[in-house]
RNA sequence: GGCGCGAUACCCAAGUGGCUAAGGGAGCGGUCUGCAAAACCGUUAUUCACCGGUUCGAAUCCGGUCCGCGCCUCCA
């Protein structure tokens, strides 16, 4: 597989020996995520599938920023501790990402839990001369790094030159960033420099070091953190271990809401609560992998709303399949589903190009639901198709609705009632039994000779 | 101002040197139908922001112009 690296700019090889080690930037847990957030996590959740899916495993770590300015401040606001206030979000976290489908990552460190792995870091730091102490605080000495600058291709004398004034005046260089803020607030934690709390740097170097080591797979994160977050990152753990860090840096690029910046002044910032509520878990991923992940993606009601679309298409699909009967032989797909498979692989492999799967993926659930609009699909062909459909959709993270075998039965009861009384031109009878099984939330597929069904997710957008 | 990214039909979007520029949505036309919905079929770019260059050949490579976006302070 190969992937776009931001550091190097070019594609590369993903390489790995027993298992591919993930660590991605997570939340700072101040308030209800965000599509945007959604997005990252969304690609990263189905990057990880792909790769489980195909056998190779996977260990995904996803911190929390649990102690940062924003949680204190918004503790101050709220009348409650900041404790209580990070706890609060992380537990709509959890909530959203399962709502989202997301598999739970490998581990979730939280920055509170990690300060002596941070002190013992800038302590090193400290040693080697990357980092002094100032009245303020542990600075990081970006002098000390002559590789400052290489992510996000800035140039140390520009960004002197462009850094704006007024800045903290202990410090040796205005690029220098904070290690240890000295503080006598809430919370704060006891270090050799003084009381205190961690620069936001510091923890992902501290947390991914632990976990997966000085030199793992992939870094992963919003484009936004580029710079200063993943530079700072950088010149931090190489400071540290003397070793490259990441091997490939890959960004997700940003979600717009209308071609707009999502912001809280802007006042148009999508919760993943909202959108989930709105259009469902399935719809949101669809939307968030449909164009290829290091590009922007405009959010707009149409552009859901053709989401939603795609997945009717899918439980259509879906259900032509599961609804199968033993019929005589009609068409052989086997070369199809073997192509699909080939395809799809082969797009995902290529940095991770879910635009162009999902266009394989589609391309055979169209051909499928042509051949069921013919009466073609038999049980031979759900059998081999079922597995290839399956797999796709747990790569892609989508799930459908499904049916056991005697609601199976219930449903067919009814519509053979139906089908009865429209024969006999009782149709008010018979709309009366449609009514019901719409209420069932299914929805009837019909056929020449025959009426399918599906069960659909219920949407509340969609009733409009 | 600096750095980076992008521009492909009404909309979304794949395609990075060569077969007819994928696919989806929407629109329009149709099949089916008691009606409606769904489903299914057909149809929609001689051209890839613009100008110039390289080449037998360019959406794709090079130079320039214009536009849009992100980052340069906290951000997924």
């Amino acid at each position: 597989m190969k992937i776009s690296d931001t550091l190097t700019n070019e594609k590369k090889e993903l390489e790995f020996s027993d298992k591919v080690r993930i660590y991605l930037c997570g939340v700072t847990v101040y308030d209800q995520s965000h599509i945007g957030h959604a997005r990252t996590i969304i690609i990263f959740d189905t990057l990880r599938r792909f790769l489980e899916a195909n056998g190779i495993k996977v260990e995904l770590i996803q911190n929390f920023t649990d102690v940062d300015d924003k949680i204190i401040n918004r503790a101050k606001e709220q009348g409650e501790s900041a404790n209580g206030i990070s706890n609060k979000y992380i537990q709509t976290y959890f909530e959203d990402s399962d709502r989202l489908n997301i598999k739970r990552a490998t581990n979730y460190p939280k920055a509170t839990e990690h300060i002596d792995d941070m002190i013992n870091l800038i302590q090193d730091l400290i040693k080697k001369e990357s980092a002094y102490v100032s009245k303020n605080g542990v600075y990081f000495r970006v002098s000390k790094f002559s590789e400052y600058g290489k992510l996000s291709k800035k140039k140390t004398e520009e960004l002197e030159s462009g850094a704006r004034i007024g800045i903290d005046e202990s410090k040796e260089n205005p690029l220098d960033f904070a290690l240890w803020k000295f503080s006598d607030g809430q919370p704060n934690w006891e270090s050799p420099w003084g009381n205190g709390r961690p620069g936001w740097h510091i923890e992902c170097s501290a947390m991914s070091i632990k976990y997966l080591g000085k030199n793992f797979e992939i870094h992963g994160g919003g484009r936004d953190l580029i710079f200063p977050h993943h530079e700072n990152e950088i010149a931090q753990s190489e400071s540290f271990t003397s070793e490259q860090f990441a091997k490939i840096w890959m960004h997700s690029g940003m979600i717009t809401i209308n071609g707009e910046k999502m912001s809280k002044s802007v006042g148009n910032v999508k919760s993943i609560n909202h959108v989930l509520d709105s259009w469902g878990p399935n719809v949101a991923r669809l939307f968030c992998i449909s164009g290829h992940y290091s590009k922007p993606i405009d959010y707009t009601e149409d552009l859901l709303k053709e989401n939603l679309i795609r997945l009717r298409q899918i439980e259509t699909c879906y259900y032509e399949l599961r609804l199968a009967e033993q019929t005589q032989e009609t068409e052989d797909i086997s070369s199809l589903l073997i192509e699909t498979r080939k395809k799809f692989d082969t797009a995902l492999n290529d940095d991770f190009n879910t635009s162009l799967g999902l266009s394989v993926f589609f391309n055979m659930i169209k051909t499928i639901n042509s051949l069921a609009a013919e009466e073609k699909i038999n049980k031979k062909i759900a059998e081999q198709a079922l597995p290839v459909l399956e797999y796709m959709l747990d790569v892609l993270g989508i799930k459908i609705q499904t049916v056991s075998d005697e609601e199976i039965e219930s449903v067919f009861k009814l519509i053979n009632k139906r089908e009865t009384l429209r024969e006999e031109k009782q149709f008010e009878e018979a709309d009366k039994i449609r009514d019901q099984i719409a209420g069932m939330g299914i929805s009837l597929i019909d056929h020449k000779n025959k009426t399918l069904w599906m069960k659909k997710e219920p949407i509340k957008s969609e009733k409009q």
